[in-house]
DNA sequence: GCGAAGGTTAATAAAAAGTTAAATGCCTTA
DNA sequence: TAAGGCATTTAACTTTTTATTAACCTTCGC
């Protein structure tokens, strides 16, 4: 089963982490715990979870400093962090957003409560992180970094051939024609000869191998499946 | 002047649209007033706000049916909904986020929490996550004191320089369009010829080394990973 | 085996980015 | 306030990379 993703608890009182971790494994979370923020780094570092629920108030290592550090660590830019208070902190918490935090909670929990604030901060997550990549065969199709990863292995490739896999890649087995090609990758005004096509779905099986765009002849080409 | 962004408060209650809007405007946004769903939907698509406050319990149309709508509606796909609840509609909360709203806030409502909390929303529409320093590679990038430090050595770079590194340090790996970079680290009114990119990228590679930044040509530059 | 569609190659054109030095403007200091 | 220094921008030029074309080759169905 896939799940919903992942929580780090940060808390030195064993009860609140049971608690808690109780709640949000039973919505389908994958939780891990810590007792302090000296604990919870490393630990974070080693699970990189998408939210870290972090107590103000803790021994050793507080929340603050350790939302400051995660926040200061380019590991973490995609990691949310969401205080736990108590209601008599409420200066605490307007701090907290000045340390980098995302939200809070506060204590006393509710578990519904609980849960639907993590679930709606998660979803913010995921609408916000628009994938503009494709994942196909053994090919990672990566529109942020323009790589091809295979593997270990990363592919660069030009501009135009990566438009140009990218679009037979956004829809494996489709057979596109020249002209839907021409107009997609080209754009509708320009005019290029027929030859400059083949010569850039040669490149890229050059850089790639055969295996992946196939043509059919009379038609157009295709992303093989 | 620049406001922070636009806010449309809706309640029905004209003491707290006030109490509201005068502390939205001291912190520098733009306000807009409705007393109920209906009068705030049309608004809305004029005003094209960030954010709606929205009361929970309101005559004609209330918060919950006026939240469906927004969401239903892809004009306002990037508008956040926040709800104002009383502390005793919890279970309205709760159905407040299956209505797809992003946040709440419960009444009484205290000046400071509020900001912080709109302000931390609105923090991640428009700056995604700010940082005040990154660490990558092996690089320390200080905004306070416009210092790179790598190990025991320190750098000093320009402001412009500073700028462009730290934007593509907070996403390694990501390509970062010339159009993007000049938006972002020169402003979007700013003219400047796209040279003006190529010598600061070059004034990095000379004093940083050329290991950081990458080229993707055609496409623009990267922090490599 | 013929012809059309596509493949291949190398040459050429065009675009993008790198480089350098000089001009501009701003701030500091004598 | 004039001189110097530094950050920033521009212009002119070079280099590199990518895109396109033309000419020729191969394949495949009929």
């Amino acid at each position: 089963m896939e799940t919903n993703g992942k929580i780090l608890v940060v808390d030195d009182e064993a009860d609140i982490l049971e608690f808690v971790s109780y709640n949000l494994k039973k919505e389908g979370y994958e939780v891990w715990t810590a007792m302090n923020g000296q604990e919870a780094l490393p630990l974070a570092k080693k699970i990189k979870p998408d939210l870290i629920l972090l107590d103000v108030m803790m021994p050793v290592m507080d929340g603050l400093e350790t939302c400051k550090r995660i926040k200061a660590d380019s590991d973490f830019a995609k990691t949310y962090v969401v205080f736990l208070t108590a209601r008599a902190e409420e200066y605490s918490e307007i701090e907290g957003f000045n340390s980098g935090a995302d939200d809070y909670i506060a204590k006393p929990i509710k578990p519904k409560l609980l849960i639907s604030r993590l679930n709606a901060i998660l979803r913010r997550k995921t609408k916000e992180i628009v994938s503009p990549s494709i994942k196909v065969k053994d090919l990672f199709i990566d529109r942020e970094t323009f790589m091809i990863h295979r593997g270990e292995q990363k592919i660069q490739l030009a501009r135009k051939e990566f438009e140009l896999l990218f679009l037979l890649a956004s829809k494996p087995g489709k057979v596109f024609t020249r002209d839907y090609i021409l107009e997609k990758v080209w754009g509708e005004e320009v005019l290029v000869v027929d030859r400059t096509i083949d010569v850039h779905i040669r490149k890229i099986r050059e850089k790639l191998g055969d295996e992946y765009i196939g043509t059919v002849k009379g038609v157009g080409y295709k992303f093989e499946v």
